[in-house]
DNA sequence: CAATAAAAAGAGTTAAAACTCTTTAATTAT
DNA sequence: ATAATTAAAGAGTTTTAACTCTTTTTATTG
């Protein structure tokens, strides 16, 4: 339902977002060792989290990830696109394909109303 | 976070227990069909849930899935540690690794409230 | 009791997710 | 300017989940 990587991308984002600011980078290897997440692995996370603009980063001495004007308001469901891609939005809930507005399964409703695209 | 056979599993499950009766018995073809799950695929899960009592079956001619006495009453954690194993249960819902009571992480006691074991 | 129909079991293959390593580009500090 | 440091990019490998096929066992029915 949720992959590993949006686990690893929405903790390194909430990692980031409290312990680094614009004049205090934190860098992969903190983050990595901080949360246990995978070294190199969380690096690509990262990379397509900064690309999405999530967090902001510099590279260099002293450069690493930092939180951007918008970070604290991103809703989660963003990451979870940036990670996972839009299957959870858009296929039904109990996996009917012919399900739909006009032939809804039991949950339709109540699951489109927490998908808010 | 909860795999794809975990959602095949469920949808099964109801559907044997909403389709069957002891003299109703339904097949693998019926139940793949109606779902749109693969048909050997979905063999292998149904063995698994016969296996562990979720579902009684017969081979042979007319055979096929069946709810026994226990079916309605399962609780859903049980078919998740069947199909998932146990560790959603065992380990932090954030991935920490030193999280326990002692040093528990913000989730924590939310978290094993919910946990049920 | 033979033929048939169905699930169970065994033994895979394929595809996707998780993870690693190496090279390159950018930034900083000396 | 050069060396050092850090993320970005490229190009993989490994592991796990998803899926398939074949053979065997069990039950039913004519």
């Amino acid at each position: 339902m949720f992959s590993k990587t949006f686990g690893y991308a929405l903790r390194a984002t909430v990692y980031v977002a409290v312990h680094g600011r614009i004049d205090k980078k934190v860098g992969l290897q903190d983050i990595s060792e901080g949360l246990g997440i995978p070294h190199y692995f969380l690096g690509k996370i990262m990379q397509d989290l900064v690309r999405h603009g999530i967090l902001d980063s510099t590279k260099g001495p002293s450069g690493g990830f930092f939180p951007n004007e918008h970070t604290a308001d991103i809703p989660l469901t963003n990451i979870l696109k940036i990670t996972d891609g839009n299957l959870v939005f858009d296929q039904c809930a109990l996996g009917i394909k012919r399900c739909n507005a006009e032939h809804p399964c039991p949950l339709h409703d109540d699951f489109a109303a927490c998908q808010m695209k």
